[in-house]
DNA sequence: CGTTACCTACCTAGTAGTAGGTAGCCTGTC
DNA sequence: GACAGGCTACCTACTACTAGGTAGGTAACG
């Protein structure tokens, strides 16, 4: 059990789910204490501006994928695995409507109106991200499991955003399962 | 010259250029006050309400694009020719930052949030744009020009969300560039 | 004379954020 | 062991400002 109030992860947790729904400017501290329990002025305690609450939100957000894509590289097996698990994740995220949206996906659909500080944080989850699906399919070329048309970066970008048009348009229909089509269709195409 | 006033057309430019920067919740009436050139009261007379204003707004860019679809129809050669025009088009729309996202994609990012009567216009552009583009895939799996590993409307869904996703990518990036990328391996894949 | 397009002036509800207070809990010191 | 000081986490009550929206008036025009 650890010492540090649960409270601010509770703030951080609402807000991440409230921004999932309808980004930056789709939700205000009186949502979050209606949600937590608590007064509006009491979050200003933890996180002094929205800035920061939200900052503070995306930098976790990035500390965790990071982590995410560490252990994938110790437990899959290989590349085709990898990426197979990581669209897998989101699979479910989406199915069991937990987060069915890339926090970061939508930030960024936003990036004209975020404040810096925000938008910076959002930049560098993006290049994380890319920079490990990029690694991916660069070691899934080399070892041959993976038949690419394209340089290894034009196809991880590409991949990357299938699956984000694919959270777009699960939930522009309604329908986990598209994002399932969508993401296989994508990792059909690397072997044939 | 049309007998209309250009004020309405006015408002609805701006507020559709300002919504491809900030979405729904990223604008105010103030906003579109200060770049017509009009009081905030005045746009009441035109839109009563947001909720007119962004629905219009939509229902016109759906009719557009609907417009735009059928153009292709006449005027492209082939359905390879009509899937590079399209993504031709967007090219052109973020290089030259006219207009460097789809309305309907940043208000579907949103959708939770949206006004029932917006939400509507978005899905149904959603389906008209996916309709089309799932008729240009089996044609040309049918003329033997595509040479799909899935049914026409996988593939159709995976490039749309593709075309999508690379647009948040070039915005991420602040790289024109990079969503011609994307979508040039997508269409490569088509015929290998 | 009615309609259109605009205006000023206003309203209500909500926004982020602040000031200042209180109750509880450690911790160091006599 | 008691107690003072400080700290954390919360509170009520407020500020300044912005949101969308309304009431009612005016000037131009067919």
């Amino acid at each position: 059990m650890t010492n540090l109030s649960t409270t601010s992860d509770d703030i951080l947790a609402c807000a991440r789910s409230l921004i999932i729904a309808g980004g930056y400017n789709g939700f205000s501290y009186a949502d979050i204490a209606e949600v937590v329990g608590i007064r509006k002025a009491s979050i200003h305690h933890h996180f002094p501006s929205k800035v920061d609450l939200v900052r503070t939100l995306v930098f976790r957000y990035r500390e965790e994928a990071r982590a995410g894509f560490a252990e994938l590289e110790r437990t899959a097996a290989d590349p085709r695995d990898q990426l197979s698990s990581y669209v897998g994740y989101w699979e479910k995220c989406i199915a069991d409507a937990s987060a069915p949206f890339c926090v970061c996906a939508l930030l960024a659909s936003e990036l004209p109106v975020l404040p810096a500080e925000v938008a910076g944080e959002v930049r560098l989850h993006f290049e994380t991200l890319s920079e490990w699906l990029t690694s991916v399919f660069e070691r899934g070329a080399e070892v041959g499991i993976f038949r690419l048309s394209n340089p290894p970066q034009a196809e991880a970008e590409a991949f990357m955003a299938a699956v984000h048009g694919g959270m777009l348009s699960a939930r522009v229909h309604d329908d986990p399962k598209l994002f399932g089509m969508i993401t296989a269709s994508m990792l059909d195409r690397l072997s044939n």
